[in-house]
DNA sequence: TAGGCCATCTGGTCCT
DNA sequence: AGGACCAGATGGCCTA
């Protein structure tokens, strides 16, 4: 289940779960469901409304079943999805390690330590930089996430550029 | 075969 | 109410 597309899976996984509940619920309703022709006519005037009463409110909770079914199935898809975007970042974060070559076999975990020492790394050399030149660094970090650019082409402040925030 | 990693499902919680 | 986010559980795949 864990290989192959998130739809193809979705519905292996419907059909599968179909496969194993549809016989248990056929045989609820063979036990349960409503049969006029059991009871007698006496019986029948007082009991065929209740029994369609039972009847339909039985449906009703198959159909509230349904609904929560395909409810949960929609939620499912959306964390696929959501899960999805996560590992494309943690794939872009990845390519953007210098030293790590584009078919090395990284886990998320190694992604995300590689990527901290890498930034404590550029804190660094920006650190050193400044007390070299004594000049202001011409890229300025603010949070949340925003680099504005400031350089003899483009001094504009409006300039910004955001770094995040797109989905993938 | 055990352990690591990953994708997916699921129920809970928070937010809009 | 519905969607986003999160963490735990589960099962599959791969490697030492």
């Amino acid at each position: 289940m864990s290989t192959g597309s998130a739809a193809s899976d979705a519905e292996d996984y419907e059909t599968c779960h179909r496969g194993t509940a549809a016989p248990l619920e056929r045989s609820a309703r063979k036990m349960t469901c409503y049969n006029p022709s059991r009871y007698s006519d006496e019986e029948l005037d007082d009991d065929s409304l209740e029994g369609r009463i039972k009847h339909e409110r039985r449906l009703s909770k198959a159909h509230q079943k349904e609904a929560r079914q395909s409810q949960r199935n929609a939620a499912n898809a959306r964390e696929r999805a959501r899960m999805r975007v996560l590992s494309k970042a943690f794939s872009r974060l990845k390519t953007s390690l210098p030293w790590v070559p584009a078919d090395t076999k990284l886990s998320k975990l190694d992604t995300l330590r590689l990527a901290s020492s890498y930034i404590s790394h550029l804190r660094q050399l920006l650190q050193d930089d400044r007390f070299e030149n004594r000049f202001a660094h011409p890229v300025n970090l603010t949070w949340p996430f925003m680099m504005t650019g400031r350089s003899e082409d483009s001094p504009d402040i409006s300039s910004t550029v955001r770094l995040c925030g797109a989905t993938a």
